[in-house]
Order: structure tokens, then C-alpha cells, then sequence
DNA sequence: GCGGGCCATCGGAATTCCTGATGGCGCCTC
DNA sequence: GAGGCGCCATCAGGAATTCCGATGGCCCGC
């Protein structure tokens, strides 16, 4: 048996599915299964219940589920003590990025990182607020910005901005939009981010509030798509406030005139780790970029 | 970071010594540096200052040896656990031995414990004390039988019985032996065992009682080499004593008339491992067989 | 009855770990 | 001062383990 063992059994039990259990390691599906099998083949118990409809714990699977937590606890707080231990910090800190790097101020937060630990690297990894929470909760990324709301006791977040968000049209859609209304709006098509994006959540409180349901005509996940593609005429978009003015004063996008409410930009981490001296380097130079005062403290107020 | 990097640390540095530590670990010395090397490169943190005389801690390395013995101590109680909630008990009790197969009572233990726990399968591995105590330590052994004293806090162990002893002697050396004194003895080769066998602490407590040194003429750490060497006419042999009463009977030993102290035969665990399922099914049947009660107690006085 | 979802298995590839041999350095003895 | 020994680090090759894409079996829903 070893922590990697743990980490996928612990896994396993959160998602209760193989396939999304090897998401969020990073490895594959068969990968997972052969964890599983030679975990419970070692300990002579049988962890999960197969369905199928995916993996359920058993009550044994459930007993020994706090023994795994707490072994790769334990672990993880040796992992701790030793950076704080390190002569200088030394390490690689890997930050999940859901937007562009200057609105998110990376090569001002890299250069103060690297003068205040010069044996610290930082790794920005391009990915959306969707993808990065379970890469996070998997512990293949360090910490991460991510927008919306957030309320998983496990994670802690701190809140950098409000970014304000507008619905942006292709250029050529300014004159039947200058005024619209919202079933107006949800008449025309859409370019829809993934569900887990904070974007969609307003866009689609937006129409429910007005009981109506807009028309999904492509989904991109990334925000540049989404941009290149509501260019492109193929529809409208939920985008930063200022990214859409930028592009309207070049005469690429429209702004439709339209108040939308904004999202937290946050950045976080899994609270275990906040005491990491790696993580706190990262968010006590972030802190001082953006005028916060990030630490050990209480989570930022959802 | 996985677990055996962790086990290797925590035998390295009991051992202060790369080789031993080897040994312990039932690896190769190569492999052990590898396992430290990784661990200090993960870590970023020296564990361990290299001497010409070995392996020395590092103030850093013995702050984080805690972390890591109660990181395996978690790792260990899971598997403890586990057995626990085996529907059957299942598993391998690896048990060492330090005498012969008959006087140990083995077919009557393997036979209670298949009786008993029909999924438990246990391995006997010859050896002695000298060599059991390491591999218990390592983690190698799951129980073994010992003779001699005991006195290591992290270890538990239980007196079967005293082991009477008696001075061997090549039939053809008789008429010189009958009655003789200590310094006559001495004055004899003797088939030596290893210093860490309690037969040779029985040995030399004897001869340093009356102030004289046998002659080493051979070593010999298996009992039954002894025996061989004994009977070939090659010197003198501390053995049990209904072992040369019984190759007295049939010519091949002469039992030389002289009373020696006991040893006590003992069944040993890790005291963290007394608690184990698996442990305490062998130490329930080995119990009724001797007519002890072994288990969950005060370790036996010395 | 068919298709999809989910987990288990297989064979081959990739990666990791181990081992025997060997080298470098420091210390001790002659 | 030189040589030998002890100890740890490194290397190259082999062994073992792990991973992955493909695929199969089972169950469920349409």
C-alpha cells in the first residue's frame, strides 16, 4: 500500500465513479481500477460496492475512508513541515488560471514571487473555473483563480475583485440591439460557456428571472473562443465588462446596453494547504498586488 | 512521496548507516541512497549529513523523522483496521524461527490457526534471534520466536517456557569430561555461535564467572550445524538439553555433567502490531497450545 | 432489442525501481 | 606518506511495476 493507493481511494469515494475519480487524478480510467483492486486486495476487505451505476462505499469502504484521510493527512503535514524547514523556500507552486494573464496581474505576481523566493517556481496553468476546482481538490494544482461563488468548507478562497460582466454582440448586431429587451436576448443565439462557469450562472439567471430560456447555438469553453466566436457573428456572450468595451472602441464587438450582475474574482486554495509555506508565498505577494491582506484567516465571506 | 521513502528514512536514520539500514529493509544499499536521495530532493530539505562514518541526522531531518513515523503509524493503523473488518481474517503471518520445527510446536500451531482462521496463512522462516529482531524491526517478520532476554520498549513478547541448556560434548571425549570444572572447559575448542544468539550470552556469562575464555575454533549460527560439528569431534556445544539427552541415548553426544542457566523461549511482535488482527489470531492459538494467556496484556516481566 | 454508461481485463509500452559493479572521499593504521 | 578499509554516490542494465488504449461484459433505460 502506498499514498497513491490512498489518494485514489479517497477519490474514488468522493466522485463514487472511476472516470471521474481518473479526471481528477490525471490518469486514466484502468489506471484507477488496478489502484482499487490492489488497495482492497491488500487490506483482504472490499471497499466499494460495483453498480452500474458507479461505485458505492461499503461499510467497511466507509470505516477505513477516515483511516486513508487522516495517513494522507499526515503526510501532507510532513510535506508542510519540511518547507517550512527549507533554508530558502524552494518548490514549484501551481496556479490554475481562468482568464487572461495580464487582467489576472501574472507577470507582476511572478516577478514579486520570484524576487521574494528566488528558488520558487510558478507554473500557470491555462484552464476555466470549472476545471480547476477538481484539479485542485485532486491536488494537481496549488492554489487558483477561479470566479463566482464559493462554499466548500474544504476550500478557501479570498476575494480579489468584482469582475463586472456585460453581454457582448457581433458588431454587425448593433442596430437590433440597442435597446433590447431580455426575451429579445434570449431570442437571439448564444455562445455558452460550460455549466460550471461563473459566466453561465448569470447568464442564466438572467432568463430565468424573465422565464424564458435563450438559444444554445455553440458552447466554448474557453474565453477566447467564446470571444473569437460572438466576433464572429455566430452569436451573443457573456464577457468581462472591460475586455467588451476595449473590443467595441476597435469595432469588433457590440455592447449590448444591459446591467448584469458581477462575479467574485478569487483566488484559492484547499484549506489544508493553507498553511503550506509554499501557498502562503504565493498569497501573501498576491495580497500585495492586489491591496488585500491574504493569510491565515477566516474565508472571505461568500 | 510515498510510504516506503518514509520507511527507508525511519530505518536509516535508527541505523545512522546506509548498509544497515539495507539490511533492515531486505534491499539493496544502492536503493536505500536512491530512496533518501528522492525524499530530500521532494522535501528540499537535507535529512541527512553524510560522514565517513555514516549517515547523521540533520536538525531538519530530526524534526521531520516524527512527522514521518506517525505518517507510517497512520498508514499502519489503516491496515490494522482493515483486518478488522475482514469478513474472515485473510492474510500472511510471516514467523520467525530460532529453533527446531518439533520444539516450537509448529504442525499443532499451523493446524489451529487453519482451523481457526481458514484464510490466514502463515510462512515460517528460519532464522535465529540474531536475525529475527532486525526483520521484526523491519517490518519483514510479523511475530517470531526468540530466546533470551528482552528489553527494547517497542517490542512485545511472551515467555513459553524456559529453555534448559547443557554442554554438548563429541561421544568420544567421554572418559575426559566426566566431572569436569569450568577452567577444563575452556581449555577445550568450542563451536561458537554468533554473539547476538542467547546461547552464546549462556556461554560466556559461564566462563566469565570464573574469569577464563574458551577456545574459538569454529562458528557455526544454525543449530543444527552446531549439532554436526559438535557430534564430527570438533569441540564442545552449548545446546538444548533434551536435544543432547536424546543423541546421548543414541550414542552420537556425550552430555557433560554440569548445570547451566535457562533461556526463555518467547514469542515476540512489534508492541504497535500486538494489536493487529492477524498478530493477535497466532498469538490466541500459540497461547492455547502452550497453555498461556498471550494477548492485549503487559508485556511479560524480563 | 438496442444503445449507452460503467467497471474489469488484456496486451503492449513506458516508467520506475533494484542490483551488481565501481568510483570518490575520508579516516585509520602501518 | 602510502595503502587499505569503510561508507556513500553513481552508472548501466535488468526486473518489476504502472499506465494506457482498446475492448468486453453487465446492467439499465428507452
Amino acid at each position: 500500500m502506498e499514498l497513491y493507493h490512498l489518494r485514489t481511494f479517497v477519490t474514488v469515494a468522493e466522485e463514487g465513479h472511476l472516470t471521474r475519480a481518473s479526471e481528477r487524478l490525471f490518469t486514466s480510467q484502468p489506471a484507477v481500477s488496478a489502484h482499487i483492486k490492489a488497495l482492497e486486495e491488500e487490506l483482504g476487505v472490499a471497499l466499494f460496492d460495483r453498480t452500474p451505476r458507479g461505485m458505492q462505499l461499503t461499510p467497511a469502504g466507509t470505516q477505513l475512508l477516515a483511516s486513508a484521510r487522516q495517513t494522507l493527512a499526515a503526510a501532507s503535514a510532513l510535506q508542510q513541515q519540511a518547507r517550512g524547514l527549507q533554508d530558502q523556500l524552494i518548490g514549484t507552486v501551481r496556479i490554475g488560471l481562468n482568464t487572461d494573464a495580464r487582467f489576472l496581474r501574472l507577470i507582476a505576481l511572478q516577478s514579486a514571487v520570484a524576487e521574494a523566493h528566488p528558488q520558487v517556481a510558478l507554473e500557470f496553468l491555462a484552464g476555466n473555473t470549472g476545471a480547476n476546482l477538481p484539479a485542485l481538490r485532486a491536488g494537481k494544482l496549488d492554489a487558483t483563480f477561479i470566479s463566482g461563488e464559493m462554499d466548500d468548507p474544504a476550500i478557501r478562497s479570498w476575494i480579489l475583485c468584482e469582475e463586472e460582466l456585460a453581454v457582448a454582440a457581433p458588431a454587425a448586431w448593433r442596430a437590433r440591439l440597442e435597446t433590447p429587451d431580455v426575451p429579445t436576448l434570449a431570442d437571439q443565439p448564444w455562445v455558452f460557456t460550460t455549466e460550471d462557469c461563473s459566466h453561465y450562472g448569470v447568464m442564466r439567471a438572467l432568463f430565468q428571472s424573465h422565464c424564458c430560456t435563450p438559444r444554445k447555438t455553440v458552447l466554448a469553453n474557453q474565453e477566447d473562443a467564446l470571444a473569437a466566436m460572438v466576433e464572429g457573428g455566430i452569436g451573443l456572450g457573456i464577457m468581462r465588462r472591460d475586455v467588451v468595451e476595449a473590443a467595441q472602441r476597435e469595432g469588433r464587438l457590440h455592447l449590448v446596453p444591459m446591467q448584469l450582475p458581477s462575479v467574485s474574482l478569487r483566488m484559492a486554495c484547499l484549506a489544508q494547504r493553507v498553511a503550506d509555506p509554499l501557498v502562503q508565498a504565493v498569497l501573501s505577494e498576491l495580497g500585495a498586488l492586489w491591496g488585500l491582506d491574504l493569510a491565515l484567516r477566516q474565508r472571505a465571506s461568500a
